[in-house]
RNA sequence: GCCGGAGUGGCGGAAUUGGCAGACGCACGGGACUUAAAAUCCCGCGAUCCUUACCGAUCGUACCGGUUCGACCCCGGUCUCCGGCACCA
């Protein structure tokens, strides 16, 4: 140890150590308790930004506490590695993305490295690799054969910039959420993934408790995603037509104020409706521009309503009365049936619609609200009340005529109970090279037929070009397409499009339990040892998208039978941005801090004492210069402590508490092994868990240049000082642990005990308050009596001052606390 | 519009179950050491007032009100900021 602290040189060296003693490589071990760290992987950018940095720190932080706490702990790293990126650089610059992300990935790797973050590289697993996404390809195989995974033309998302399909998921704000290119509907035929058969599950067990271990926000953004509602669906007869046109509508008992029908544009019967009348013109018209219509536009709830008649009424199941049908794009075709009932008086939409068109509104609920003129609306009430103008229901509340009206509904015939989400199915085809082939073949005899899983995988072709435009690049590889067929051996075509990259990191949690296996996915032995996932930890940015993919992943292989548990995350944590000066760290703003600045010019130790110690892990970090020469400084007082230290020389021996200044120092050491114990592996509050641990390093300063001093006790402080730093600053832990003489490394430690005794002083002081004020305080044995510390309080000379000639009419009386004097 | 979350010194933040508001750190100010500076160490640091000084007093956790012996914490209302969803019938 020198005298002065050497980043690098001591970083680099504990590194090299860690790393020839292979002290992070992990076995199943059924006699141990396992704990499950996990970080989500990195996209392999080929830079590490602050943002990976917390995430990281904060994971390894939690690892090491566990391991040193005794658990065998999986603490595994690799890289999301398929994706849109690479293929750009293609593009750009005519490298291979293959080359490009294999760079990448070697860089980050590196990086990581240099973080000194407590990974067993051996299990790394990258998501490009032939060994990885062959067994992707075996899994869709799965879901294919499952029923769940399906080809389908539909309108999709397709972003006209990128030249691809968008996932809903992927669309915000009806623009493309990479390059910001408002999206457009497209008719094509893509693969799905039947995620909505696994809609109620993914519901039912937010509510239950199997993800009580997620933050509130994350479990209600799924929650709103699957966006459940119960409803009616009610038959509408069309007049002079054979044509029943269903609606949903979670307000049957309105039923009675609907006034006109309204159908999607796209809505499958609209053109033989109106074939050959006076109204197929401006029909056509209509969908022509509905069409043309980006999504931004198309789904506006600013903009005015439109729509045409079609010509024809539907007759009201419950009024026969008849009303007219039109068709408007506020109606969307992807939720319910494409065809709504429109109530006028008590739905927003319907109300600005029939405004616009002249309709009848009928009000049908009064919400006996005086400030509700019910026959004269300026808006539509969608509030409970009476029913009025309703038939039979009149004079009932809307809340009962709901399952009334259904259960009236089921037993005449005209409609049922219904239950409809939001959640889509989840298009996963992407016109894209860098990505997993989807494993199938269309044969003209046999229609699409799985790859034989013994021929998988299905080999990226490299025979490619890259233009960036129109059709899936792998189309223009002279080699891939032709085949035979799988099953009646007859000439075929492969699937040229790959795979959305979020199936890739739908099950990568499951492949670090075997990483290495050639036979399967993964042992299913293996899986239940390790899985589920105790802690994981990464951006809320993946609340919904990669967190109920995963989920949904997770439960079709349990239903399977490969995997025991049929949610994967036990524990879920959702770290903050960092930020500077407020703002996002960015380029063009020019505020970005690399990492790599950090290490050089203090060393990782700093960059992670100071990413955990400045903000709770949820919340945004700004990013402060001044606060991490704070972090810095802080490692060199303690570096200098220990140095100090171990120069004197300090005797070892049995450690007796003696003095008043042996108990105070001894009660800082064992709270602050408390604290920490509690902050990093309950509370993930690693800022105050840091701030515990300065203060018994502020202590020991002030214990050690006293004339008598316990040189075991002050030996053993510094010992175990050493060992609770290690976790969030490992290599100068290291270092100082071999100064003072540690045996083995120091990250491989128990975690101290504490001594419960220590923390309970024999004196505690007791607050005096009067009237909620706090007047006086008072040191007292710790087991006094109430009625003494009452007299005790009583007796003060200052209570005594401002209770002279006053009533004392009530004495609170907290034991261990406060005592309370209520006085007049 | 709907659903969440947050609001505490100059700043980041602490107060874990309703019981001393401001731990720890940053910034700042003063002092020691030094020829000097840096580094380091020590002291101070919410506001206002009183006092020569010590001692002390009043106010203070976005705002208004309530519950309580006692409220940053619980309840009702208001404002501001942030996040998510958004023509979902």
């Amino acid at each position: 140890m020198k005298e002065r602290y050497e980043f690098t040189e001591v970083e680099k060296k504990w590194q090299k150590v860690w790393e020839e003693q292979g002290v992070f490589k992990t076995e199943e071990d059924p006699s141990k308790e396992k704990f499950y760290c996990l970080e989500m992987f990195p996209y392999p950018s080929g830079k590490l930004h602050m943002g990976h940095v917390r995430n990281y720190s904060i994971g390894d932080v939690v690892a090491r506490f566990k391991k040193m706490d005794g658990y065998n702990v999986l603490h595994p790293m690799g890289f999301d590695s398929f994706g849109l990126p690479a293929e750009n650089a293609a593009i750009e610059h005519g490298i291979h993305p293959s080359k490009w992300t294999w760079e990448n990935i070697h860089d980050m790797e590196e990086q990581l490295r240099e973080l000194g973050l407590s990974y067993d590289w051996d299990r790394e697993c990258c998501t490009c690799s032939e060994e990885y996404y062959r067994w992707m390809q075996w899994i869709f195989i799965q879901f294919y054969k499952r029923g769940l995974a399906y080809k389908k033309e539909n309108p999709v998302n397709w972003c006209p910039s990128c030249q691809t399909v968008l996932a809903n998921e992927q669309v915000v704000d009806g623009a493309c959420e990479r390059c910001h290119t408002p999206v457009v509907k497209k008719n094509l035929s893509q693969w799905y993934l039947k995620i909505t058969d696994y809609a109620d599950r993914l519901l039912e067990n937010i509510d239950n408790g199997a993800l009580d271990g997620w933050p509130e926000k994350v479990r209600l953004m799924q929650k709103n995603w699957i966006g459940r509602s119960y409803g009616c669906e009610v038959d509408f007869k069309v007049k002079d037509s054979d044509e029943v046109l269903t609606v949903f509508t979670t307000r049957v008992d309105t039923i009675y104020g609907t006034t006109f029908m309204v159908l999607a544009p796209e809505y499958p019967t609209v053109l033989e409706n109106v074939k050959g009348t006076e109204y197929e013109q401006p029909v056509l018209d209509y969908i022509d521009r509905v069409n043309h219509m980006n999504e931004i536009e198309r789904t506006s709830t600013t903009a005015e309503k439109t729509g045409v008649f079609i010509g024809k009424y539907a007759i009201n199941p419950f009024t026969h009365k008849e009303m007219p049908i039109f068709i408007s794009d506020y109606v969307l075709m992807g939720y319910g049936t494409g065809a709504v009932m429109g109530v006028p008086a008590h739905d927003q939409r319907d109300f600005e619609f029939a405004t616009k068109f002249g309709l009848e509104i009928t009000p049908v609920v009064d919400p006996g609200d005086p400030e509700v003129d019910v026959n004269d609306l300026k808006q539509a009430c969608a509030a409970s009340g009476t029913m009025i103008n309703s038939g039979e229901i009149t004079g009932m509340n809307s809340n009962d005529a709901i399952p009334y009206m259904i259960e009236k509904a089921e037993r005449e015939g005209l409609g049922h109970r219904k239950v409809n989400y939001k959640l889509r199915d989840w298009l996963i085809s992407r016109q894209r090279y860098w990505g997993t082939p989807i494993p199938m073949i269309y044969c003209e005899t046999c229609g699409w037929v799985p790859e034989k899983e013994e021929n998988l995988p299905v080999l990226l072709p490299t025979d490619v070009k890259f233009t960036g435009k129109g059709e899936s690049p792998i189309a223009t590889s002279p080699t891939f397409r032709k085949c035979t067929c799988p099953k009646c051996g007859g000439p075929a075509e492969r699937e040229v499009d790959t795979m959305d990259t979020f199936l890739d990191s739908s099950w990568y949690f499951l492949r670090y339990c075997d990483p290495r296996n050639a036979e399967k996915p993964f042992e299913k032995e293996k899986v239940d040892y390790w899985m589920q996932v105790d802690q994981y930890i990464g951006g809320v940015e993946h609340a919904i998208l990669h967190l109920m993919y995963s989920r949904f992943f997770t439960m079709v292989l349990h239903d399977m039978g490969m995997v025991g548990v049929e949610e994967p995350f036990a524990n879920l944590l959702t770290q903050g941005m960092v930020n500077k000066d407020g703002r996002k760290m960015s380029k063009s703003i020019g505020n970005v801090v690399t990492p790599r600045e950090i290490i050089d010019k203090y060393g990782a130790d700093t960059a992670r004492l100071f990413i955990l110690f400045a903000a709770p892990p949820e919340k945004e970090l700004d990013w402060s210069d001044a606060g991490v020469e704070g972090s810095f400084r802080f490692l060199t007082r303690v570096y200098r402590l220990i140095y100090e230290l171990k120069s004197r020389g300090l005797k070892d021996g049995e450690v007796v508490v003696k003095t008043a200044e042996d108990r105070a120092l001894n009660y800082k050491l064992n709270f602050a092994i408390k604290k920490v114990r509690e902050d990093v592996g309950g509370r993930f509050m690693f800022n105050t868990a840091i701030s515990s641990i300065m203060e018994l390093v502020n202590e020991i300063y002030k214990y050690k240049d006293q004339k008598e001093i316990n040189e075991p006790l002050l030996r053993k402080a510094a010992r175990e000082l050493i060992v609770i730093l290690s976790p969030f600053v490992p290599h100068i832990a290291e270092e100082m642990w071999e100064h003072v003489g540690g045996e083995g490394l120091c990250c491989l430690q128990s975690w101290p005990a504490f001594d419960e005794k220590s923390l309970v002083l024999d004196e505690i002081e007791i607050v005096v308050q009067i009237n909620g004020k706090v007047r006086d305080k008072l040191v007292v044995p710790k087991d006094i009596s109430k009625q003494e510390l009452e007299q005790a309080a009583l007796g003060s000379e200052k209570i005594r001052e401002f209770t002279e000639g006053k009533e004392i009419f009530k004495v609170i009386t907290v034991p261990g606390k406060l005592v309370n004097l209520v006085v007049k």
